[in-house]
Formats: C-alpha cells, structure tokens, sequence
RNA sequence: GGGACGGUAGCUCAGUAGGUAGAGCACGAGCCUUUUAAGCUUGUGGUCGCGGGUUCGAGCCCCGCCCGUCUCACCA
C-alpha cells in the first residue's frame, strides 16, 4: 500500500511516541485498568476533592507550558482532566508529551473545578492503555465523507456524537420490543437461516451451495413458513427477531440483508396483529424517547399515538382515482392512470393498474401511521380472504412516512387453498414449492395472525433518519478492490459447485 | 441499469478565464501552570480518484473506467 509522505510522517511520529513511552514503562497496550466507574458516573458522582480512576480515549489535548487539559471520552461521555507538572513531576510529565489524540490512557487523581467551572480530574499518576498509530478525524467538523463514515464506522463513531445517538436509540429500541413480547407471553424462537427452498415472500434468494449434503441452499428472505410449523406443532405465541437476506436493489430504503420482527398468534388475527403493533410501537417511543411524537427537526413529527388510521385499500384508491374506479373498463382506467403521468404498459389488467395507482400516487401521501386494510388476494398469498369478499385478504399494510413498515394479516390455514396459492404463485415451477411447508399445514394449524416488521425502517421512523444506511452500523458497501473480475455475462448466482473450505 | 452531482493535504473545504496548488484543523519546533474550536510565532505535508486525449501548458476542457451520494427503474 502506498503511503503519501503526510502518511508516513504521522506513523513515524506516532511510533517515535510509542518508543518513548516504552523507554518511560509504559506498555504499548495495556491490561485491564481498574475505574472508579464510567466517565458518566464520575460526573454523577462528583465531589470535591474525591480520589478517582477513570479511563478513556484522548479526544482533544490543549497544552499551555508546564500544564496539559485533555478530554477523555468513553462510551457514556467525555470528561476533562489536568495534567500538572508539579504535581505529576517532570518525568511523567515529559512522558505524557507522547500521548497523542486518539491514545487510550488511564487516569488515577483528584476531582476539581476549573475556573470556568468545569468539572476536572487532576491527574496524579497515568499509564497507557492503547497507542493509536493512525490521526482522528477533524475534531470540530467531524467526520462528513459518507464513504469513510461506512466503510469505518469507528471513525463515524467516534467523530460523530450524533450517530452514537441513533445506535444507543436501536439498541433499546431492539431491548423494548423483546420485554415487551416475552411480558405478553411471546416466545422468541430461531428457525433457520440457511433454507432448502427460500420461501415466505416474493424475493430473489441467496445462493450457496452445502458441501457436505451436496445441495443447494438459499439464505432465507423471510422466516414465515417455519415459525407457522411450530403454530403447527402448538406454540401459541412465537416470534422471530432476526435478519432475511435478499439478493435485490440497494438503496436508502433496502440493504440486501436487514431486521425483520416476526410475530404470530394462535386464534388471532389481523385484529389483533394490529392492535399489537399499535401498542409495540408507540410503547418503544414513549420507552426509548419519552414521546409518542417522533421526528427529527424541519421533519413532519409523526404521532404514533394510538389508535391510528384505518383506511381500506379500495376506499383509497376511489378517494384518489375516483368514486367509480372500480366500475371503470380496463381502457378508461389505463387512459386516466396514463394521464397522471403514470407508465402503464398495454397489457396491464386493471387489478395492475389500481395497485400502479396505490404505489405511485397514494402511498408516497400516507405520512402519519395508517393501516391500508382489505388487499387484493393475488398481491398477499399466505392470507386469508375477506369473508365477506373473496377476492379481498384480511390484511393490513402499516405506512408510515409513505413508507411500508409492516404487513400483517390473518394467515391462510386451509391447506388446499393454500396450495392453489402457491402453485398459482409458482406458475408451474413445482421446484419452488414448499411440500414441507405444505404437509405441516396439512396437519393443522390453527386459525392465528401474523405480522412481520422491518425494523431497520421501524428505527429510521422513529429516530428520523431517512436512509437506511444511517441505522445499519455496516451497511453493504461495494467492494473497493474486488478479490477477481467476475466473468462476463456470469450471474452472481452462479456458485461452483463445489466451493474450497475457508 | 439510466440520469444528476461529487472525489483536491491525515480531516473539513476553497481553487477565478486552461498558466507550475491554497486556508482552517491535525502534525513538527519555540513560548505559555485553570484551558476548552485555548492563544501567539514558525515549519512540514499534494500520484488534484484511475487511465487516455486535446493543448506550448490541464485540478479546470474531451473520452473511458472506479468509488460514493441523490434520483428514476427494479423491488411484499
């Protein structure tokens, strides 16, 4: 790799620094440091005057002479500390010229307050815990190239105090979701990762190949069809937090593997998924944010106080299309669909063109949280239909921000409906059907709703941001320097059949 | 895959009409014992994303490519 002389400069230095530090008894990278607690909590717990040991990486350093202010910062805040050269005597002193920014060190002294009030630690002895080779990014503009910011998310970490913030905020909201179900009796429950058939949704797959049995796997792009077995097999109440993979488009609303949160329940249905998902997502705003009301500034807030809109798939399309959409030829339809500026190929049917309509015109408009009910069937096979209307499904699609967030729906349990589903869904491809799937609902499950949320769009909802890339600590990235050129015209699919163990 | 925009010092960014590349921070040296975007003096640091082309001369114009952002297409 080649270095620019700037580059060489700085590990020179650096490491000049670390020769020192050595010559002076410090370890290079230290061993377990003893804190009297987190940056935080000493600055909870300050008193004057109090004896103390804290640790943290060196953020910014302000040398004036014979004294030295630096800031520590760790994972819960950043903290000053005042290095004297009385109090420390000249040797440590000298050797703590070679601490640079973005060192690890560890701190024994006395709390005090600065002239201009800030709380401090007076440093009486230190050591290093960790040298850094490589220079921090730019400490007040922080850290902007959005490339650098994924590809080392540490630097983003570290730099950026903001996207911590999201981070910390996922991460409890993860926490709520699961106290929230095991305290309504759900249980978690993992099924596998690595299917024989990728089935549960419509998506092109993964695929790798299984040495050992010689078969073709697919990594799942939804768990449904094995958590339904265990409804089979009389779990109640499961879900499912965990991430599918999808081998599609990459943009700031898709990554190819994401969260989803699965949930089903015996003798529910889309009733009761939907009041669970009222309550499971504005009680994660109220825990994590204290507020049902989300958003970041100069956003639309979103009020996720329940209960939310309920708004049937038809009834939307006639407010925007028109009361007799409906009773509209197939022609007509095209003609006005066309005329809002909408591209509709010829040989659309008119179920086609409305879904056109709902995706284009209508969705994109459905900020705050709104449940679109009462599907059509062909758009949702693992449903079950309306009773009152066959060609409809007992469904509901979540949209919020004019995004969709979550289906949920009263799942399909007659098997012989359900295979007519599939096959339809298949076209003929008998290879995609899933015959275990299929023999478990044989056995009967009961009558159960189910719902599926994607929570990497949960957590961009409700902390604001608006690229998935932003809630993701690694986002799928293109590789800078592929290891070979793929061959042309070879599909990513296309694996030897035999790979080399790693 | 299409379109728009971007890639200049370690970081954040300027760069006029095509005329031998700049600032702030960081880094080095000097001064400074309550500073906090510390300050003052001074210095180092550049394959201008990569490869071609036009030109006496290219960071700037043209062509191809790479990476990224947005957007359209695709997409339960």
């Amino acid at each position: 790799m080649d270095l620019t002389a700037h580059e060489i400069e700085f590990r020179n230095q650096r490491r000049a620094h670390l020769e020192t530090l050595k010559a002076a008894g410090h370890r290079p990278y230290g061993r377990a440091f003893e804190r009297t607690g987190t940056l935080a909590e000493i600055r909870r717990d300050f008193a004057e005057g109090r004896g103390v040991r804290a640790a943290g990486r060196v953020v910014a350093v302000r040398e004036m002479g014979k004294s030295t202010f630096a800031h520590l910062q760790d994972g819960s805040d950043r903290f000053q500390i005042y290095v004297q050269k009385n109090t420390l005597g000249d040797d440590a002193f000298a050797a703590f010229k070679a601490v640079d920014l973005g060192d690890f060190i560890g701190v024994e002294g006395e709390l005090f307050t600065t002239r201009t009030g800030e709380p401090s630690l007076k440093v009486q002895s230190w050591e290093l815990l960790a040298k850094a080779l490589h220079p921090l990014p730019e400490k007040w503009h922080g850290l902007q190239d959005t490339e650098v910011r994924y590809r080392q998310r540490y630097l983003d970490l570290i730099a950026n105090p903001d996207v911590r913030r999201v981070f910390d905020a996922r991460s409890r909201i993860l926490s709520f979701l699961r106290r929230f179900l095991e305290s309504r009796g759900y249980l978690e429950v993992e099924t596998p990762a690595l299917q024989p058939i990728a089935g549960g949704a419509i998506a092109t797959p993964f695929r790798t190949h299984y040495n050992a049995l010689g078969q073709t796997m697919y990594l799942r792009i939804a768990p449904e069809l094995y958590l339904k077995q265990l409804l089979v097999g009389g779990y109640d109440k499961v879900f499912e937090l965990g991430k599918n993979f999808r081998n599609e488009g990459l943009d700031r609303s898709h990554n190819p593997e994401f969260t989803a949160l699965e949930i089903y329940e015996a003798y529910g249905d889309v009733h009761t998924m939907r009041q669970l998902v009222e309550a499971l997502v504005s009680g994660a705003a109220q825990d994590v944010f204290g507020t049902m009301v989300v958003g970041k500034d100069g956003q639309e807030p979103i009020d996720l106080t329940p209960p939310w809109r309920v708004a049937p798939y038809r009834d939307l399309v006639r407010e925007r299309a028109g009361a007799d959409w409906f009773e509209m030829s197939r022609d007509a339809a095209r003609e006005w669909a066309r005329a809002q500026e909408l591209e509709i190929p010829d040989e659309m049917t008119h179920a086609q063109i409305t879904h056109e309509v709902y995706e284009k015109l209508i969705e994109k408009t459905l900020i705050q949280p709104t449940f679109v009910t009462r599907l059509p069937a062909e758009w949702v096979p693992l449903a079950k239909r309306c009773e009152d209307d066959p060609t409809l499904v007992d469904v509901f699609e979540l949209v919020v921000r004019g995004r969709e967030l979550c289906p949920g729906y009263t799942e399909l349990n007659d098997p012989i409906d359900q295979r007519a589903r599939l096959e339809e869904q298949a076209a003929g491809d008998g290879s995609k059907l899933d015959e275990e799937f299929l023999r478990a609902l044989e056995q009967g499950m009961p009558p159960a709703g189910g719902m599926g949320i994607g929570i990497d769009r949960l957590i961009m909802v409700l902390t604001g941001e608006e690229s998935v890339r932003d809630v993701m600590l690694f986002p799928q990235m293109k590789n800078r320097s592929p290891l070979r050129a793929e061959s042309p015209g070879e599909s990513p699919n296309d694996l030897p059949a035999e790979l080399p163990n790693a």
